[in-house]
RNA sequence: GCCCAGAUGGCGGAAUUGGUAGACGCGCUAGACUCAAAAUCUGGUUCUCGCAAGGGAGUGCAGGUUCGAUUCCUGUUCUGGGCACCA
C-alpha cells in the first residue's frame, strides 16, 4: 500500500516540507550560472482571498521558472504584497478595523493560500509596500523626483541644484541672475515648482460636499457618490503630480527595445497620444485676448465654422456677452457635474452652448463664433478648438445641431451629408493655400503661421502629469513640510516618515486626507506636514528592484546587485495595467537610470499578458411572489413559467454539480434562507428528499468572477480534493494563458486522471515500482524525443495548455507500449517537473535520485530518434481532400505526381482528363488542379 | 464615444510560416469488470444524406485575394478589457 497508489497529499505534503527545511528556493545574488528574472505582478492582498482566477499567471510564471532552473539558470523569482489602497480604508471605515490589522490578516491568508499551490518563491525577498522598511524607500525616490528636473539639453533627469545654480549664475529666459537672487523663498519656489519631476499644483478632484470628501472615480456612479448617493462635483485643490510628461518621447521610444504584445504598445502609444500640429493664435472681437487653439489640421484654417472651447477656462468669462451670461452660466455648472468620461461618451446627444463672443480668422477676417461644449476637455491641447465641420465628423454634427453654416474647403469630397476626414483632397476657398492637396498644405500653413507670428508648430500629447497624492490615509506620507504655503523637503536621514496611528478614517477640514485630523503630527517646529498621501502605484513603481536587495538599509538596492540581476527577464500580468502601472514604472526606472541608481531604463524586457479567468455562473428560477423554484428546462421563451414571472437567482457554483442542483446544500445556504423551499425538477415532478430519480437543472452564464455572483471557487477546497500538481496542470490546461475563459471545475477529474495514469507507468498499486533497466526500442525513443522536442518549444512560446496535452498523448503512448524503461521514464520525470513538482520529485526520486529533481537537466531533444522515412501526404482534387498517399520522405515532385496520378481515387476524380495543374509541395500536400 | 483584444463541435480548447479543421480533455454514449456501485479499462462522438461504400456542408456574419484561407485583406455584428483617484 504504502507510496504505491498516486497519495497527492502525502506526497506534496512530503516534499513542501523538504524544500522549506533545505531551503531550496533561496536564490544567491551571485552565482557561476547565467541569471534570468522571473516577475508576477504582486497582489493587492483583497479581503476576499484568493480565488482561482489569480493564480493562473503565477502557475504560468512559476512553470517557466521551474524550467529556467532545469536549463541550467540561476532564476529570480519573488513574491510581495502591494499593500496600501482604497479597500482597506473603506473597511476600516465600514468595520473600525485599522488598515494595518485588516491588511495583515489578508497577507496572512494569501500567503497559506499560495504555499499550497506549491510555487517556487524565495519567500526571504517578500517585499511589502505597506512597511515602513520598504515605503521609506519611496518616500526616498520621491525625494530623488521632487529634487531632479527634466533639462531639456540633455533629454533626462538631472538634480535640481544644477538648475538653481544656472538661475543663480546666468539666469532663465524668464529673470536674470540678479532677479532670482533677489525672489522670495516663495517666488524662487513657484519657479522650481514649474521643473521639479515631483512638483505641487492645482487640479480637480471629484468633491462630494455632503461626505465633505474626495472620492475615487470608482466611488462616483452616474455622477453621484456610491455611498449615499449624494451629488459629485470637480474642485481644485492642491495635488502632488509627477511630470510624466517630459518623459513622453522617452517612453514612447523605449517601446521600441521591449518585447511587449503589439496591441499593448499600441495602448501605451495612444495613451501618450503624440500629435504634431500648432498652436494658432486668434484674435477675439472687441477684446485683447487671444484665443490659443491646438489643431493638426492647420491646412483646414479656412473652412473653421466655430470655436469651441472647454466649459472650465477662465476666458468664458471674458468673452461671454451679457445676452448668453444665464446660459452659459448654467451650462457650465451641468459640465461641473459630469466625469470627463460621460463628457466624451455621449457623442449622440450633443450640448454645448454659444458664448457671444467671436474670434476672428487671421486670413480672411471671419468672424467666428465661439462656443462651449463638454466634449473639449480642458486639460489637452490649449483646451480650445477651431471646428472645421466639413473634415471633423464631431464638429459636423454639432454644426447641424446648432444650424451653423458649413464652408466647404474640399470640393466634392464632401457630399454636405457627413464630414470627410480626408488629407488627399485639393483645397478650395482657401485662400492662399487654393489648390494645393491638404498633406502639402499644413506645412504651407505653418510656415505662414510662424512667418506672421500668429502661431508655431507644436507637439503635443494627450497623457497628462500623473495625479500623485491622495486625500487618504492608508498610503505613504509625504516627507513634505509647509511653511506659508511653500513646501520643503524633509531631509532623507529623517526617513521613514512613518504612517501615524489613527482612530478615524474620516476626512479632515476642507476634505484634506484623515491624517489632518491629528493636530500633533500635522505641526511640527519646522513647519507643517503634507497631509495626503500617496496614489497606490507609488510602491508598486519600483519594487521589482527591492525584491534584488530585499534587506539593504543603506539603499533601495545595491548598484552591483541591480547590475547583476537587470532587467525583469519575463514580467507576467493582465492587461488592466496596461497604462497606469506599466508607464509609471517605466517613467521611475528612466528617472532611477538618469540619477545613476541604475544601469537600464526600462524595467521590463519581456511581458506576458495573462487572461482573465471568468466566473460561470448558475441561477435557479423562482415563480415570482412564490417559494417555489422551477427547472430550467421547464421555462418559456420568454423566461417565465406558465405565464407566470420568475425572478433569476444567483445560486452559488460550490453546489452546482454541472448544471444540478444539490437542492440539500442550496436549502442549507444563506442561514438557511431557502430551506422551505420547494423545487419543480427537470421531470415535472415535485422534489422530496426521499424518492425520486429527478434532477433541478440550473441555468448558466458567463459572467465576471466575483464573490457577489457566487461564482468565485476557491483553490484551497480543489487542492485539497486533487492535489496542488493537478490544479496546477488544470489551471494551464484550461486554454491560453493570454486568453480570458471561464472556469469549469468539471474538467479538473480529466488532468487529475491523467497524473494518476502516468503514475502506474511507474507503479503498480500491488507490486510496486515497476521500472526496469532495458534498453529503451526506437519506438518508445521516438515517443520521448518527440515529447520532449514538443514541451520544450512549447513552453518556449508560452504555450502552456498545449504542453499538458502533449505530456498526455506522452503517457498514452508509452501506456499502448506498456513501457516501464528508466531510460524513458527518468527524463519523462523531468519534463513533468515544472508542472507537477510534488509527484515529479516522489517519481525522481523512487527512481533511485537522492539530488533533487529542481536541479535535474533538462533532457536533451535527439532528432535521430523521430526521423521518418515515409510521409503520409494529403492529397486534393481541386483544393478538396479526396485521399492520402503515403511516399518516401525524399520523393520529389515528379515522383509524387506520377504517384498521384496513378492513385485510383484520384483517377476517379479526373475522370479521364490531364490535370491543369499539379502542386506539390514537399513533406506538406499534394493538390491536383483540373 | 475613443483605444485594445477575442469569436472554431454540447463545453474548454488544438491546428507554430496560408497546406489533412476539431489534437488533448470534459460531457454524452455503448461495452468490459462487479451481486451492485465507485474506480479502472475498451470503442464511438462536428452537422447532414446514406444500410454501407461514399457524398454534401462547416471555424460569428457578408464579401475579396489564392491551386488552397480558422490563418491574409475589406466591411460588419456581438463579447471582454482600458479610458487617468480600484489595484
Amino acid at each position: 500500500m504504502l507510496l504505491m497508489e498516486y497519495n497527492f497529499n502525502a506526497i506534496e505534503k512530503k516534499w513542501q516540507q523538504q524544500w522549506n527545511d533545505t531551503k531550496a528556493y533561496q536564490v544567491p545574488n551571485n552565482s557561476s550560472k547565467p541569471k534570468y528574472y522571473v516577475l508576477d505582478m504582486f497582489p493587492y492582498p483583497s479581503g476576499a482571498g484568493l480565488h482561482v482566477g489569480h493564480p493562473l499567471g503565477y502557475i504560468a510564471s512559476d512553470i517557466f521558472s521551474r524550467y529556467k532552473r532545469l536549463k541550467g539558470f540561476n532564476v529570480l523569482h519573488p513574491m510581495g504584497y502591494d499593500a496600501f489602497g482604497l479597500p482597506a480604508e473603506q473597511y476600516a471605515l465600514e468595520h473600525g478595523v485599522h488598515p494595518a490589522v485588516s491588511t495583515e490578516q489578508n497577507i496572512n491568508n494569501f500567503r497559506a493560500q499560495l504555499d499550497k499551490i506549491g510555487f517556487c518563491y524565495d519567500w526571504d525577498r517578500e517585499v511589502n509596500t505597506s512597511k515602513p522598511e520598504y515605503y521609506k524607500w519611496t518616500q526616498k525616490i520621491f525625494l530623488d523626483l521632487y529634487n531632479s528636473y527634466f533639462c531639456n539639453t540633455q533629454q533626462k533627469a538631472r538634480p535640481i541644484a544644477e538648475l538653481i545654480a544656472k538661475y543663480e549664475t546666468s539666469g532663465s529666459k524668464h529673470f536674470t541672475a540678479a532677479e532670482w537672487q533677489a525672489f522670495s523663498a516663495a517666488e524662487k519656489e513657484e519657479w522650481l515648482m514649474k521643473r521639479r519631476l515631483a512638483f505641487s499644483a492645482y487640479g480637480e478632484v471629484n468633491w462630494c460636499e455632503a461626505l465633505g470628501t474626495v472620492l475615487a472615480n470608482d466611488e462616483v456612479v452616474n455622477g453621484v457618490s456610491e455611498r449615499g448617493g449624494h451629488p459629485v462635483i470637480k474642485k481644485k485643490m492642491r495635488q502632488w503630480y509627477l511630470r510624466i510628461t517630459a518623459y513622453a518621447d522617452r517612453l514612447l521610444e523605449g517601446l521600441n527595445r521591449v518585447d511587449f504584445s503589439d496591441s499593448m504598445k499600441e495602448m501605451q502609444r495612444n495613451w501618450i497620444g503624440r500629435s504634431e500640429g500648432a498652436e494658432i493664435d486668434f484674435a477675439i472681437k472687441g477684446s485683447d485676448q487671444k484665443l490659443k487653439v491646438y489643431t493638426t489640421r492647420p491646412d483646414t484654417i479656412f473652412g473653421v465654422d466655430f470655436m469651441v472651447i472647454a466649459p472650465e477656462l477662465e476666458l468664458v468669462n471674458q468673452i461671454k456677452s451679457a445676452e448668453q451670461a444665464e446660459a452659459v452660466d448654467n451650462y457650465v455648472a451641468y459640465v461641473k457635474s459630469r466625469s470627463d468620461r460621460e463628457r466624451q461618451a455621449e457623442v449622440k446627444q450633443i450640448t454645448g452652448c454659444f458664448t457671444g463672443g467671436y474670434a476672428i480668422n487671421p486670413f480672411n477676417g471671419v468672424e467666428i463664433p465661439i462656443y462651449i461644449a463638454e466634449y473639449v476637455l480642458a486639460g489637452y491641447g490649449t483646451g480650445a478648438i477651431m471646428a472645421v465641420p466639413c473634415g471633423d465628423e464631431r464638429d459636423f454634427k454639432f454644426a447641424q445641431h446648432f444650424n451653423i453654416p458649413i464652408t466647404n474647403i474640399i470640393g466634392q469630397h464632401f457630399n454636405g451629408q457627413e464630414a470627410n476626414p480626408t488629407k488627399d483632397a485639393v483645397l478650395e476657398n482657401s485662400g492662399f493655400l487654393n489648390g494645393l492637396l491638404m498633406k502639402d498644405a499644413i506645412a504651407v500653413a505653418n510656415d505662414k503661421l510662424e512667418e506672421l507670428g500668429i502661431g508655431k508648430r507644436k507637439v503635443n500629447y494627450k497623457m497628462r502629469d500623473a495625479g500623485f497624492s491622495r486625500q487618504r490615509y492608508w498610503g505613504e506620507p509625504f516627507p513634505i513640510l509647509w511653511n506659508d504655503g511653500v513646501p520643503t523637503a524633509m531631509p532623507e536621514s529623517a526617513l521613514p516618515l512613518t504612517l501615524p496611528h489613527v482612530e478615524k478614517y474620516g476626512p479632515g477640514p476642507e476634505g484634506e486626507g484623515p491624517l489632518a485630523n491629528i493636530a500633533e503630527w500635522v505641526n511640527t517646529p519646522e513647519g507643517k506636514r503634507e497631509t495626503s498621501t500617496m496614489p497606490g502605484y507609488a510602491g508598486s513603481s519600483w519594487y521589482f528592484l527591492r525584491y534584488m536587495d530585499p534587506h539593504n538599509e543603506a539603499e533601495f538596492c545595491n548598484r552591483a546587485v541591480s547590475d547583476y540581476w537587470n532587467q525583469v527577464d519575463l514580467y507576467v500580468g493582465g492587461t488592466e495595467h496596461a497604462v497606469g502601472h506599466l508607464l509609471y514604472s517605466r517613467m521611475w526606472t528612466k528617472v532611477l537610470y538618469d540619477l545613476g541608481y541604475i544601469g537600464f531604463d526600462e524595467p521590463f524586457k519581456k511581458l506576458l499578458n495573462q487572461g482573465m479567468i471568468q466566473g460561470s455562473s448558475r441561477f435557479v428560477y423562482r415563480i415570482n411572489g412564490t417559494n417555489k423554484f422551477v427547472s430550467k428546462g421547464l421555462l418559456d421563451a420568454n423566461e417565465e413559467y406558465n405565464g407566470q414571472k420568475i425572478d433569476k437567482i444567483h445560486a452559488d457554483v460550490n453546489f452546482v454539480d454541472g448544471y444540478e442542483l444539490d437542492i440539500e446544500a442550496f436549502k442549507k445556504w444563506r442561514n438557511g434562507e431557502y430551506a422551505q423551499a420547494e423545487f419543480i425538477l427537470e421531470d415535472g415532478s415535485l422534489y422530496s428528499p426521499t424518492g425520486g430519480q429527478g434532477a433541478y437543472i440550473c441555468g448558466a452564464e458567463v459572467e465576471k468572477m466575483s464573490k457577489s455572483k457566487f461564482n468565485t471557487v476557491n483553490p484551497d477546497d480543489l487542492v485539497q480534493k486533487f492535489g496542488a500538481d493537478t490544479f496546477r496542470m488544470y489551471e494551464m490546461f484550461l486554454g491560453p494563458v493570454e486568453v480570458s475563459k471561464p472556469w469549469d471545475t468539471k474538467g479538473i477529474e480529466g488532468v487529475h486522471r491523467f497524473l494518476k495514469k502516468m503514475w502506474r507507468l511507474y507503479f503498480d498499486e500491488v507490486k510496486g515500482l515497476q521500472v526496469t533497466q532495458d534498453v529503451p526500442t526506437a519506438d518508445e525513443l521516438k515517443v520521448l524525443h518527440k515529447t520532449i522536442k514538443k514541451v520544450e518549444e512549447d513552453i518556449e512560446r508560452f504555450s502552456f495548455n498545449t504542453v499538458v496535452s502533449a505530456l498526455m498523448v506522452c503517457v498514452n503512448e508509452l501506456n499502448d507500449l506498456k513501457c516501464r524503461k528508466a531510460a524513458i521514464l527518468e527524463p519523462l520525470a523531468i519534463l513533468l517537473a515544472p508542472y507537477a513538482p510534488h509527484m515529479a520529485a516522489e517519481l525522481y526520486s523512487a527512481l533511485g535520485h537522492t539530488d533533487s529533481v529542481l536541479d535535474a537537466a533538462f533532457p536533451v531533444f535527439n532528432p535521430a530518434h523521430v526521423l521518418e522515412s515515409t510521409k503520409e501526404y494529403p492529397v486534393s482534387v481541386n483544393g478538396k481532400l479526396r485521399t492520402t498517399l503515403i511516399l518516401p520522405a525524399d520523393a520529389d515532385q515528379v515522383a509524387a505526381e506520377a504517384a498521384t496520378l496513378a492513385n485510383e481515387v484520384v483517377q476517379k476524380w479526373l475522370e479521364g482528363k490531364t490535370p491543369k495543374k499539379f502542386i506539390f509541395v514537399k513533406g506538406r500536400m499534394i493538390n491536383v488542379v483540373m
